[in-house]
RNA sequence: GCCCCCGUCGUCUAAUGGUUAGGACACCAGACUUUCACUCUGACAACGAGAGUUCGAUUCUCUCCGGGGGUACCA
């Protein structure tokens, strides 16, 4: 759904178009308030915008259907009146039955019964109180059209039976109010979900007849979109985590990542090349480029350009948009880096070039700078990083503890830091790199990852360094 | 059943009537690094099958196979 919109934004902004946001609330039961707010605070935070719509307004509103009613059926009246459609009052019960008694599959769909109707017939249902349908008369010729994405298509003559674009209680359907919308609001370009595809037949009927009734001025071009897929070869909905974007935003997806990924899911920029901006692509965007088979969800490549964006924004940017996930977390006081205590800013200021460059997800840059953050005297080391503690970690840690407590505090510098461990523990003590700096690393952090060690020990100060190095060696 | 769509490495894709079929992610190996990450190098890996057109088909056509969607008084 989030990548429909994407390539309708971006065909809408590289065409110069304008980009219409309708909801399509035809059946009340399942469109609540609630999934409203949820796909516009979706393409609030991609920066999806619209030109008209939605709490935007335009000429040719209102834009939610549930509020044109009158539209609607003033059109179906037209229809009826010009023969285009007529009433229909076969229960689906009996369209099955009559069917069943042809020897036609179940699933042949309804069959042309009340086409025929006599008025004495049509008077006699009403007398036993039924109410029509009103059905759109198919004609009895192939109906072909030309995809933006998938060339010419041609539907056979009889494959697509009357349909009903006004139910007995007079509520107007989607089959009528989609191709009324489009036609009153001046829908030009159409790009929808490829699920879509076999109910255009139907529409380009429809989009006849509403111009012979001059509600229409021409009939849109088409593009149907591929799927995303999920796991298997299942369609991915709205209940798969993969669709779920709060979800992938929790997790520390970036906007730019998100979307950069998006759009590679049928459609390319252009040779060797998969990270750009949103600029980029709209300068570039063609549907008539966009790949007509499904695309998998991967998970692995997402994340991989989300990475690649993350490593693009300015150090100020990343620390900025990472702090909302630091205060979920715990690690830091406030949600926005202007509530920050002066500390905080200082220290994430200080460890923002040694993360940056390291995570891939937002999400993770609080196990990066916790132990940067926090005054604890002793981290307990995560297990995996206590498995990297050796034999020799308990003499690394006393000769690391006695190399350090030496050092004043205005040579508590990186450099200087680095300088005296080498010589001491790997010169003087014979330690491999590995094993001297392991046990202070897993000290000082906790983990198996994490920032560059003599930097950490700068950010962190003498005191903390020390006390968590005495600690560690008692708890080993 | 009928109608419609789709088919290049595991995944996303590029290109082409004649190429060693390219890139990215993932994976594996190596270099760099105190770890991880980043970066770099290398390895692995694809035109679903069969006919036809052609001097030559991954590319054009057809058939088949496989996958998907529709066949609503849902959208």
């Amino acid at each position: 759904m989030v990548r429909t919109a994407l390539f309708n934004w971006a065909a809408a902004r590289h065409t110069h178009g304008t980009f219409v946001f309708r909801i399509e609330d035809t059946d009340n039961a399942r469109d609540t308030q609630e999934s409203l707010d949820q796909i516009i605070e979706a393409l609030e935070w991609l920066g999806i915008t619209w030109d008209e719509g939605v709490n935007v307004g335009g000429p040719d509103g209102p834009y939610f259907q549930s509020q044109r009613t009158d539209i609607y059926k003033d059109v179906a009246q037209k229809l009826f009146d010009a023969g285009y459609a007529y009433e229909s009052f076969s229960t689906s019960d009996e369209i099955a039955e009559r069917n069943k008694a042809a020897g036609r599959p179940a699933a042949f769909g309804y069959d042309g019964y009340d086409r025929t109707l006599t008025d004495e017939q049509k008077a006699a249902f009403r007398a036993e109180g039924r109410k029509p349908a009103l059905r759109i008369k198919m004609p009895d010729e192939d109906i072909a059209f030309d995809d933006l994405i998938r060339g010419r298509i041609e539907f056979k003559a009889g494959s697509v039976p009357d349909y009903v674009i006004v139910r007995p209680n007079g509520d107007p359907l989607y089959t009528l109010t989609n191709p009324v919308d489009d036609a009153l609001m001046r829908i030009n370009v159409v790009l929808r979900g490829e699920d879509l595809l076999s109910s255009t037949p139907r529409q380009i009927v429809m989009y006849d007849y509403l111009k012979k009734i001059g509600v229409a001025q021409v009939t849109p071009l088409f593009g149907h979109l591929p799927y995303v897929m999920g796991q298997g070869n299942k369609k991915l909905s709205k209940r798969d985590p993969e669709s779920n974007l709060f979800l992938h935003r929790e997790h520390g997806f970036i906007r730019e990542g998100l979307l950069n990924y998006l759009a590679l899911l049928g459609w390319s920029i252009g040779p060797d090349r998969d990270v750009f901006s949103m600029d980029e692509m709209i300068e570039k965007f063609d549907v008539r480029d966009v790949k007509a088979n499904p695309a998998h969800f991967d998970i692995d490549k997402a994340t991989a350009i989300n990475a690649e964006h993350i490593r693009m924004l300015t150090e100020d940017d990343f620390l900025r948009r990472s702090v909302p996930y630091l205060f979920k977390d715990g690690v830091v006081s406030a949600d926005n880096w202007d509530a920050l205590t002066g500390h905080e800013r200082e220290v994430l200021t200080a460890a923002a070039p040694l993360v940056q460059p390291r995570v891939r997800l937002l999400g993770e840059v609080s196990g990066m700078v916790a132990s940067l953050l926090s005054d604890d005297e002793y981290i307990a080391p995560a297990p995996d990083a206590r498995k990297q503690l050796k034999a020799s970690a308990d003499e690394v840690l006393t000769l690391a503890i006695s190399t350090l407590s030496e050092v004043p505090e205005e040579e508590w510098k990186t450099d200087h830091l680095h300088e005296l461990l080498t010589t001491a523990l790997v010169e003087e003590g014979g330690y491999k790199p590995r094993l001297a700096f392991g046990p202070v690393r897993v000290a000082v952090s906790g983990r198996r990852v994490s920032p560059p060690l003599f930097e950490s020990l700068q950010i962190i100060g003498k005191d903390v360094t020390l006390a968590r190095l005495t600690n560690l060696q008692k708890n080993l």
